[in-house]
DNA sequence: ACAAAGCGGTTGTATTTACAACAGAAAAGA
DNA sequence: TCTTTTCTGTTGTAAATACAACCGCTTTGT
């Protein structure tokens, strides 16, 4: 688990927190690791969980199959990020999605009452980790919204062009790529995905953008 | 503002804080009233916001609407609820909606530097108002991912489907009625409000569902 | 009481999407 | 290397949606 302390430390969880500092809490936060295959499920739609997971290592899917079989992709998590943090009350029930590894992931958990709760002795830094415990989830918060933000969009051109103008603002730049193959692509914003190809062809044809695998340029 | 303490009681922030409690913790926090009439806007985008806000009368609306007109509404907010702690942190940047009172309405707005750091004199059950912020600002989480769950459904048939069946459940009856019209209903599921309309006919000749205004029976 | 505004339902049409099926290119695996 | 699988783009068709326009009813405000 030391191994990766060094990804702790630059993770939102333990902004402000020396390394030295995080080895020294990993146990009073009940820190455990676990280990991931491409493909493997790290959580299931149902479990109780009752951990925070910081993923150190891959990456993964937040996701959830219907009955009819469609796949939606809520979200991905990029290492250093976190999830499962919408859990944290101990009334909030079960899992509505599935966790996927989508590469091989590292993940450590975390118990949730350790977390949001300062223990009496030691641990001096625990009360910034509280902080940025809040700062992380808001931002997870905001996160969402702007998920439902390109949702809201009502058809496939524009939910491309709301998801293509975020990434490109987060990057910081017209040429981007993206974290997503077009299968996954589709299922992030709801939508078909030879329906979405055609779209993003049709784009590329008007000028509108330029692509070659998952980068992109808008124009 | 003490009028409304007995309001606070009951909200997810002060579970579990007496009364008095509250009312003596109101100056620690920073708390300031607000009142709105009906159609008047509580926050707009693009403004800044350090404050959490607590709705103790009448209800508001999470919206935007974007270039073209077409309207978004991103959450209803009841009395009790709060709303505005996506942006707890410090760079969380500006508002990205707005939020309209959808009837005369009055808020209490708290400093977030102060709800979410225990001042170290007095105020003992402050601590129980951080874990408090905790599980709200979660169960928020939960609900917009429940939307975002009602967003990628395809067609507007499902969409209605998975609020309505969302509603019968949260009301553990299959007869409930809903805070919104139709061209809120429409705006909520980001879907035109004729077709909506003229589905939601469809269904109930169909046999699946009554309604009578904004009472709905599932069947 | 009356006028004006808001609400809910209906219809027709042009547009857009979902779905299925297929083919070539690239990647993975034996 | 060869085979198999995955990925991406393309096309055609049936289905669903958006949009506009309209009507009757209810609510609001004067």
């Amino acid at each position: 688990m030391e191994k990766y302390v060094p990804v702790l430390k630059r993770t939102r969880l333990f902004s402000g927190v020396t390394q030295e500092e995080i080895s020294s809490m990993l146990t009073c936060l009940g820190a455990r690791l676990f280990s991931y295959k491409k493909g493997e499920y790290v959580l299931r739609q149902g479990e109780h969980l009752r951990d925070i997971v910081v993923l150190v290592e891959g990456r993964v899917h937040i996701q959830r199959d219907d009955y009819w079989g469609n796949r939606s992709i809520l979200g991905r998590i990029d290492v250093g990020e976190m999830f499962g943090e919408a859990y944290v009350a101990p009334e909030s029930g079960v899992l509505l999605n599935d966790v996927v590894a989508v590469e091989d992931s590292t993940v450590i958990m975390f118990d949730v009452r350790r977390v949001i709760t300062t223990c009496p002795s030691g641990c001096r830094f625990h009360s910034m980790v509280v902080q940025n415990m809040f700062f992380a989830i808001s931002e997870k918060n905001r996160k969402l919204v702007q998920k439902l933000g390109h949702m809201s969009r009502r058809t496939t051109r524009e939910k491309l062009i709301s998801y293509l103008s975020e990434e490109a603002e987060r990057h910081s730049s017209s040429a981007f790529t993206i974290p997503f193959n077009r299968q996954q692509l589709a299922d992030f914003l709801s939508v078909d995905r030879s329906a979405m190809s055609n779209e993003l062809c049709k784009m590329r044809d008007e000028g509108l953008l330029e692509f070659e695998k998952n980068n992109f340029r808008l124009l």
